[in-house]
DNA sequence: CCGCTTGTCGACAACGTTGTCAACAGACAA
DNA sequence: TTGTCTGTTGACAACGTTGTCGACAAGCGG
């Protein structure tokens, strides 16, 4: 900046009034001052214009997701991005891969960078560790997982009811003999949405089969085992309600491979790419990972604009998409 | 810092020793800071830090793609970050939605931040306006696409040999008017998928119909008209070379609507996922975005720490993956 | 002519840290 | 004793900006 405004023959007052447009610079100067910008290809050091700046915001927060490469996530991100981005404001972003360790570490890091604000979706169960972070000021919400312990805002989708709405679906169509296919019971997303198919097969008085949850499943190799070993019993379920995005994959490969795709009924939760271009397309209780991610992002700027409201749980709606799996009806045993 | 400095009644610079772990410190003292740090709870201001030490370093790069909600970018920036997150260095990514201005901004903007790197897949021709940057010690990896007048490392995947692969494959089956249908033909890549296509053709001694090859195609929607008027032509191709991932997925759509998908073959460019689950599988040139990702991050890493060597050219080769829509053979006219 | 306001501009301090250097104490050899 | 060396510590400047304030000139009403 100093040479800067040697060049243009100003103070460098001068220059960082031009810079920050800030006015009261006579158009001359504010020429001159521009064509040296210009020559000497100069650019602010933002470093420093934080650490002057008096509220010593770095303009940069923080996003912690179970995977970045995961399409959920990626989802998420890209409208956490959109809602940053023109506010000059950056996402620095990082994978946690459901370990709690991890979350710890790089949330302390992150603070260490003295990021304006987080993102969290929790892998742990217990977020007690931000309290720190918390009082220092910096603005933590929570997407997809409500916080453990921490009094922060929660971006979470309505598992419980939608998942209730899905396995209702199924009963509509006449059956009974519901299979529940879900993920490790540590994360609270597959509690809530056990619990919905609980509650939708008892709001309709049918008596829930444990036989037929399983749970404590990981990837899409482990639901087509759970599958396979469902449609192999004396007494199959004739409809399956799969809880996660790779269960229900998984769950299409192992009924494609048994040829039972057109004859047991399936909705699973949350949405994904080609759904309805398979045969039969794919039911889905969708989730609205753009606007979870948008609607945590737009908390978190609020807070970071200074709102002190108590802190409140956002639920983001989650929609019955018809596409033929769950429309099947029960076949005649 | 001060107040640390006076709980535990030394200099500041003390602290700083501490903190950075210089040695030259008394255990006694020693422990009396740390005891004020945890008391304290106190963090150093990173950007101060930069702003002071010598070598500038921020420990951050940035990463700039296409879209990070879309399968491929999601794959290379995970790869990305999981080279960087273990050096203790965080990544600022943002998404450019092919937009050659929104490139030259977010460059610059990440310039001002002072990133040690950039990894960077251009959406512009032109990234000669990054020259500033590698004078000023950035460091510059492209990914994807090849840097314009820029002399930086570059990775990217076998294109052109990827797509004659393809091609052939379909000839192989006995195919001879295979349509192409690829992307905007300012993208760089689409531009040597068509040549791979153009070479495969001539190499089996087939004349390439102009009529049968569509380019410029932005969406899956514009794929699917584009099939649907080829395929409704009096002399409809027998087979397609789709060179992008939603274009392949379009393609599938119109197919189906037109319920040729089991008598026109089919060989796309990139993987994706539920490719196999679909009836045909897609046959697919299947590139490899985490290879990629990483291969970049590790070319980035070379030169902030420091290596001078040429700028190369990093091929990432692609994989044919047979599923079935590739090994139709021509309708008998 | 005076006094006041308004519009420009620059000098200087400060943000929180690290690099440089000098000061000091104690150990040790001559 | 004296000189030198080593290990520990602090004073101070500097990094590149922005906030505060004061200086100065021009314009204007009286």
């Amino acid at each position: 900046m100093r040479d800067v405004a040697a060049r243009a023959q100003v103070s460098f007052k001068t220059v960082s009034r031009v810079v920050n447009e800030e006015g009261g610079v006579s158009p001359l100067l504010e020429r001159r001052v521009r064509q040296a910008i210009d020559d000497l290809d100069f650019r602010p050091n933002a470093g420093a214009r934080i650490l002057r700046r008096s509220d010593h915001r770095t303009a940069t927060i923080g996003l912690l997701l179970e995977d970045v490469a995961n399409p959920f996530s990626a989802a998420v991100q890209r409208a956490v991005e959109d809602v940053a981005v023109p506010r000059g404001v950056f996402v620095l972003s990082a994978s946690l891969d459901e370990d709690a360790d991890r979350e710890r570490v790089l949330c302390r890091q992150f603070g260490a960078r003295h990021v304006d604000g987080l993102v969290l979706a929790p892998a742990g169960e217990d977020q007690s560790h931000l309290a720190g972070e918390l009082r220092r000021g910096t603005a933590i919400v929570c997407v997809d997982r409500a916080a453990g312990n921490l009094p922060v805002d929660s971006v979470v989708a309505t598992n419980g009811v939608g998942a209730a709405e899905g396995v209702r679906h199924l009963v509509a169509a006449g059956h009974r003999r519901i299979a529940y296919l879900g993920d490790r019971r540590t994360i609270p997303t597959a509690v809530q949405r056990l619990a919905g198919y609980h509650d939708a097969l008892a709001a309709r008085g049918i008596a829930a089969d444990p036989a037929l949850v399983v749970q404590d499943i990981r990837d899409a190799g482990g639901s087509d085992g759970a599958v396979t070993a469902l449609l192999s019993r004396p007494d199959p379920p004739t409809a399956l309600f799969t809880a996660q995005n790779m269960i229900t994959i998984g769950a299409v490969r192992a009924m494609r491979r048994l040829g039972l795709e057109h004859r047991v009924a399936l909705v699973g939760f949350d949405d994904f790419l080609l759904a309805e271009l398979l045969s039969p397309g794919v039911t889905v209780v969708a989730q609205d990972p753009a606007a979870m991610g948008r609607t945590a992002a737009e908390l978190l700027f609020d807070r970071i604009g200074g709102s002190t409201r108590p802190p409140e749980v956002r639920l983001v709606p989650t929609t019955l998409i018809r596409r033929g799996s769950g429309e099947i009806p029960p076949t005649l045993a």
